[in-house]
DNA sequence: CGCAAGTTTGAATAGCCTCAAATCCGGTGG
DNA sequence: CCACCGGATTTGAGGCTATTCAAACTTGCG
């Protein structure tokens, strides 16, 4: 479903995904790892549904996240390639993950080339956006980077059709913000009242509300050109209808 | 040669990256650009000669660089797939780039698969680069952040053999630096004063002296793995002789 | 020799962090 | 149904890190 967003895929194309997400289902608890770092997974897991996160530890403890992973993200693209995971994957939610054989995946790009550009498109997309947080933690201000990455996170799930009206879930913590964007706990529920009082956004109980997109992405510097939105499929001003 | 470090190549392979990068060869100015933000290349650059990075700015002016490039590099690794380029790339020294036809790396992976799979390794190291530099801006203290930036320029630069002794170039400003690892020109500087007095480094007129890189590794967290050194190449305690 | 770019220094300030404690909330067991 | 518990959020106060602004100094280059 996400890879339609990237190139239009036939029936036949479709199936043959679907056989392969079908074949192996795991599910893992919420706060627990999916991946940990210096595994050399023999599988590669694709999120379908559920919240992850990729993190990295330094050795005193202080932790970075360095990605989220919604529903069709891949953990382990590396796996095939690389001899073993230089980060983990951790569950935010609990997480049900699809369990692919590295060889059915070769076989499937040799056969539909349209599905090998849809996943490179998918995985320049990963870097764009690795690329953006980069520039989010070395140059905004604290208010700029919260508001930053729930504009990425509300946008991402538009995508996906997980949103409804401006409302989406976000079942993060303020501890698992801070390690996303650098800051504080204590700065992070700070900075969360002023984007609060700004009227931009409201937030509580895993839900996140953006009150005006507009004025939040004006506000933050938000431009969603990283994103790669709306190549051939939906585009970010069309919202997919919800079930 | 940069490819050789992931996949032994045999003289066929070699041969026809050669001929590749022999057909048109470009020459960019220092702090010239070499791809703007919004351009659709329609070749791939390969850094030949030279630094590089690639940079975003945001609407205000603030500057993140990214990533640098050096010899054996490609700039735009996304040309092929993604629509625009959603970051610019400069020419931090004078630089030589090899300009290839897209059209000829799609016959030259389909003629070599082993071509493929270390040009894979390689995108995907860089990828990981990107997730370093993340935790580096978002985890690291002032000290930490630029010892740890120079100790990857140096170790990339051993990788190529660009290196003499515990010496490397290093052709960047301290306000590039400071647009690199998010702070400002005078705390970079004052930073790097902090290294010097420690005896960890030395760094004046474009060279960068380590004077005992275990230490300074110890110091500032650096953890080499995710450049993922060493798997059938050179290693990291062994840098390959000077020319 | 003189200019411009880059580096270095000083001083005052802003932003964010740490520590510590209080409050809120969701789930559990009595 | 209520009391309790632990995790999460919120608040306050003080301190450190890094910033800004401004100026002096150094260096490479024409």
């Amino acid at each position: 479903m996400k890879l339609e967003h990237y190139a239009r895929l036939s029936a036949e194309e479709k199936d043959a995904l679907d056989a392969l997400t079908q074949v192996r289902t795991r599910r893992v608890r919420s706060r627990d790892d999916i991946i940990r770092e210096g595994d050399a997974p023999s599988v590669i897991n694709v999120v379908l549904e559920g919240w992850a996160c990729r993190y990295k530890t330094l050795e005193d403890g202080r932790r970075q996240i360095i990605a989220y992973l919604l529903p069709g993200d891949v953990c382990d693209f590396s796996a095939p390639v690389l001899r073993e995971m230089d980060h983990s994957v951790g569950a935010i939610t609990t997480v049900t993950l699809a369990e692919i054989a590295v060889e059915s995946v070769g076989h499937l790009f040799a056969t539909y080339p349209r599905l090998t550009q849809a996943l490179c498109w998918d995985a320049l997309t990963s870097v764009s956006i690795q690329r953006e947080w980069t520039v989010n933690v070395g140059q905004r201000t604290a208010f700029e980077r919260l508001g930053h990455l729930l504009c990425e996170l509300f946008v991402r799930q538009r995508l996906l059709g997980l949103t409804r009206g401006g409302v989406c879930d976000l079942p993060l913590t303020q501890a698992e913000i801070a390690d996303t964007i650098g800051l504080s706990v204590v700065h992070v529920n700070r900075t969360l009242q002023d984007l609060r009082s700004a009227g931009l956004i409201s937030l509580g109980g895993r839900e996140l509300t953006i009150h005006r997109l507009e004025a939040l992405q004006r506000a933050v510097l938000f431009n969603p050109s990283y994103l790669h939105l709306g190549h051939e499929g939906r585009h970010l001003d069309a919202p997919p209808p919800n079930p």
